[in-house]
RNA sequence: GCGGGUGUGGCGGAAUGGUAGACGCGACAGACUCAAACUCUGUUUCCGCAAGGAGUGUCGGUUCGAGUCCGACCACCCGCACCA
């Protein structure tokens, strides 16, 4: 018998499937094709087990669906633009395009080891020209089509290093990198507009049935419509050229509880009044100073600033009420403008609190006496909630809040006051980013022509490699003569858009590309009708929002600009999220009271303490691995010491997918022993000689066939987990099992096919040693017969009312009221009776006996 | 604050309303061995010597029967763009 040597047997059984190109995609009219694809990942140049758990469940899928017959596509790439690329250069020098190419090869060299069956043939990274070239022609497209369009925007602006910076490189208000004061800034950038297609993007959730419910729910959340009333308040006392004040609300039957407007600290009245009023600029600028997360201001104190301007109701030209700045309003959602209701929302309650506002009740719960004096509290009961109107406008006094408001805004149309509109919370896509390493912007802006697209036959607009990161700023913003060049329409000398993309834009279709990944237009028609749409997309929760909403979007505008057939506007047919790769943390304290972390393999697990120093640690359990945690465990290493389908196998077992999975040593060294003692139990079989069947060997067939169901019912359910306790099972019904060698033999075939998706070289290794056919990946899916599924004879539990007090052996045919004598005649019944008769009898057939006394 | 999720042995987790704890880890005992490692066999929810009893975060309900369904609560985790 030769040892289980998963080192040399993992990279023979890779050269072998590549040489024989087993998983090469091949477009086959004549057999159905399956499309399957993880999230492709950024070349950060190391990876990570989260890697390895996310693509070794693509691979089970994707080798399942193989054996099935499907033409499978399991391609890969690099999301390869972004930050990191221009950090690294700056911080060590070198380019961005050496790094990012440098890492890919890294990444790609420690992927290859894991066995995966990918069409690498199909591999490209979101830098390279090929790709960012035709995402420039369907950008031009996508211009042509209206779908892009430029307006001005803030952002945040870090004066010492030139350059923009996203939301979380603000910390406490400065620069992450300069530590200067962040300002606002207004700049003109491009934008996408997904917002024309808010309501289509949310409608379309409901088709989406093998989405998780929780990543559909967070997109809902995310576009966030809503049905309201806009209006106008005529002001009194404003600045000149603000006769009226837009409003918009969701609660317009609650119009005659208003105590006053709020506006936002970013109105136009806001800012009309900030120049010429210092107190009231030092109060706008305290209002920008907050957070400005949902949370922050949910649990942060309401502020605000009579402005002296009043406003008429409109439903009472008589009837004046107050113009608050105040910071709780946004200027980017509905008008920046709101009417507060205090009696009925609760912010606003707290808001007219703090500063003495009257509370008057709208409306009052149907069996409620009428309010005496001010309310102690808000009343805010579900909108589905009949109450009774005691200063209602519109409707029937006893309504609930969705009648009232669909009244209120049909008493409004009617009597023109306002119009009734659906809003958004969704806002459009800002693609610009002031940056390097990003696919440029193909326009050119000419002082005869305004902006003016690239012609399609100079793309792509490669990026100049003759870059330098040692001063601030965006490098395209001083290079000479890339950004200086002539106008494509009128000659006149001009300048490149120096902007580059949002590298949300490159994910947003790459799952498209990968259909035709060197087609000289963006997609192949032939090829997009047969592969699209993503059968099963596999990937981390946090891409839940933007990166699926964006490619949702994308497909949409590629469908309208023609590089997509109308099935594709929805890319991806099945999602599944999984959970992260978790491994304890290890800590200690130094002298100053701050925490020293250490590596898993400086730690004596079983006496809790660093090997070197014996110093006691403490064990944080299950915690997201990582570098500055020092929680981490290279699968590079477990490779090394137990082979890839070791890795492979344990980031299968015990968890289900869908949630965290906790990395520990002594599971990665069972995980190893059990695939050694299958090897072992092959072994045997393979030397062993064939004699005359055995008794057992009908009922081994049958744990076999039982294998086969479970393990393929789990396999189609995302269920890995439970597939590998099936094979655990099955492995320990083989190692028991009196059977003869050929029964053996076959039980252990169907093994080798059942394990293969999991640990597809030992599988093979197997598969060979009894002499299988060919590859094992291409031996077909084992089908269960349903024979061997169904037992002769069938344990009954015999509960007494409803606790198991004793069980029977039957024959599963045996009808109930042959069941029902033998349970009567039962030493524990009969004993429970004690010479009475049962209330009750509960036979349900194969299941269960239950007497009820 | 809002939205969502999760609570089952020492641990990861199984369980179409029908034997709670499959499978695995760990632990313990035994076999093999001069010995250890490997391997193999068994035990392992808790209380109890046993008979027996209790048991799926808590409290209640529906049911012949509840981890599963319903109601209230508790704890923990995740997401959040000032959402009118």
């Amino acid at each position: 018998m030769t040892p289980y040597a998963p080192a040399q047997s993992e990279k023979k059984w890779q050269a072998a499937w590549n040489a024989a190109g087993v998983f090469t995609a091949r477009h086959d009219p004549l057999r159905p094709k399956y499309y399957v694809l993880e999230m492709f990942p950024y070349p950060s140049g190391r990876i990570h087990m989260g890697h390895v758990r996310n693509y070794t469940m693509g691979d089970v899928v994707a080798r399942y669906k193989m054996s099935c017959g499907f033409s499978v596509l399991h391609p890969m790439g690099w999301d390869a633009f972004g930050m990191p690329a221009e950090n690294a250069a700056m911080e060590r020098g070198g380019h961005p395009k050496e790094w990012t190419y440098g890492n890919i090869a890294d990444m790609r060299g420690q992927m290859k080891p894991l066995g995966l069956s990918i069409d690498w043939s199909r591999e490209f990274a979101t830098c390279d020209p090929e790709y960012y070239g035709q995402q420039q022609a369907m950008f031009l497209d996508m211009l042509d089509a209206g779908l892009v369009y430029r307006k001005n925007a803030v952002v945040n602006w870090d004066p010492v290093d030139m350059t923009v910076l996203a939301n979380e490189q603000v910390i406490d208000g400065r620069g992450w990198r300069s530590g200067a004061l962040v300002e606002r800034r207004e700049l003109t950038q491009w934008f996408f507009r997904i917002s024309d297609y808010a309501g289509e993007l949310l409608e379309a959730l409901d088709g989406l049935k093998d989405w998780p419910e929780k990543v559909r729910l967070m997109q809902a959340n995310w576009i966030g419509q809503s049905r309201g009333l806009q209006f106008a308040f005529g002001t009194v006392n404003a600045p000149k050229g603000f006769d009226r004040i837009e409003c918009y609300t969701t609660r317009p039957d609650t119009l005659m509880g208003a105590s006053f407007v709020g506006i936002s600290p970013d109105h136009p009245i806001a800012r009309a009044l900030e120049k010429t009023d210092p107190d009231m600029a030092a109060f706008i600028a305290e209002c920008r100073k907050g957070g400005t997360t949902e949370e922050a201001i949910e649990t942060g104190e309401k502020l605000g600033r009579d402005t002296g301007i009043r406003v008429r109701h409109p439903l009472d030209e008589a009837w004046e009420l107050p113009v608050y700045i105040a910071n709780f309003i946004l200027m980017d959602y509905g008008t920046g403008a709101i009417f507060g209701c205090p009696a009925h929302d609760a912010r606003d309650f707290e808001f007219a609190t703090k500063y003495g506002l009257p509370i008057n009740p709208v409306f009052i719960a149907p069996g409620a006496d009428a309010p005496q004096g001010a309310p102690e509290a808000e009343y805010v009961p579900p909108k589905t909630e009949k109450v009774r109107y005691i200063r209602g406008y519109a409707g029937d006094e006893l309504q609930t809040g969705e009648d009232a408001i669909a009244a209120a805004i049909a008493f409004c149309e009617a009597n023109g006051i306002g119009r009734g509109v659906t809003n958004y919370r969704l806002r459009d896509w800002g693609l610009s980013r002031q940056r390097y390493w990003g696919c440029p912007i193909p326009v050119v802006h000419c002082p005869n022509c305004g902006v003016v697209p690239e012609k399609k036959e100079n793309l792509p607009v490669r990026l100049p490699d003759d870059v330098t990161f040692d001063k601030p700023g965006n490098p395209l913003d001083r290079h000479p003569t890339w950004r200086d060049t002539t106008c494509p329409n009128c000659g006149a000398p001009a300048r490149r858009e120096t902007d580059t993309m949002d590298t949300f834009v490159d994910s947003s279709w790459y799952y498209a590309r990968f259909t035709a990944p060197h087609a000289t237009t963006p997609t192949d028609p032939e090829e997009t009708e047969y592969w699209m749409n993503v059968d099963q997309y596999i990937g981390g929760i946090e891409h839940a929002i933007l990166h699926l909403l964006y490619s949702r979007f994308f497909a949409r505008a590629m469908h309208k600009t023609g590089h997509l057939p109308a099935k594709a506007i929805e890319p991806f047919n099945a999602l599944f999220t999984q959970g992260m790769v978790t491994h304890e943390i290890y800590k200690t304290t130094d002298t100053n009271g701050r925490p020293v972390y250490h590596l898993p393999e400086d730690i004596d697990r079983e006496a809790g303490v660093v090997k070197e120093t014996g110093e006691k640690v403490e064990i944080i359990p299950s915690a997201k691995m990582s570098k500055s945690k020092k929680n981490v465990v290279d699968p590079m290493n477990i490779i090394a010491s137990f082979g890839a389908d070791t890795a492979r196998f344990f980031v299968m077992s015990d968890s289900p997918p869908e949630r965290d999975v906790e990395w520990t040593a002594a599971g990665a060294e069972a995980t190893s022993k059990f695939l050694a003692r299958v090897w072992r139990i092959a072994s045997e079989i393979a030397e062993g000689a064939d004699g005359p069947g055995g008794a057992e060997d009908l009922a081994l067939l049958k744990a076999a066939h039982r294998a086969i169901d479970e393990v393929t019912r789990s396999i189609e359910g995302f269920a890995f987990n439970k597939a590998v306790a099936a094979i655990y099972g099955l492995a320990n019904a083989m190692a028991r099992t009196q059977a003869a060698n050929p029964a053996r033999r076959e039980a252990m075939q169907i093994m080798a096919q059942l394990m293969a998706p999991m640990v597809p070289h030992l599988a093979e290794d197997i598969w060979a040693a009894l002499g299988g056919e060919g590859f094992v990946v291409q031996a077909g899916w084992p089908k269960a017969d349903p024979a061997l599924l169904v037992e002769d004879d069938v344990t009954l539990p015999i509960q007494i009312n409803g606790k198991k007090r004793g069980e029977v052996t039957v024959p599963k045919t045996m009808p109930a009221s042959e069941v029902e004598k033998i349970v009567l005649a039962d030493e524990a019944v009969i004993k429970a009776l004690a010479g009475g008769q049962p209330r009750k009898l509960i036979v349900v057939p194969g299941r269960i006996v239950n007497v009820v006394i």
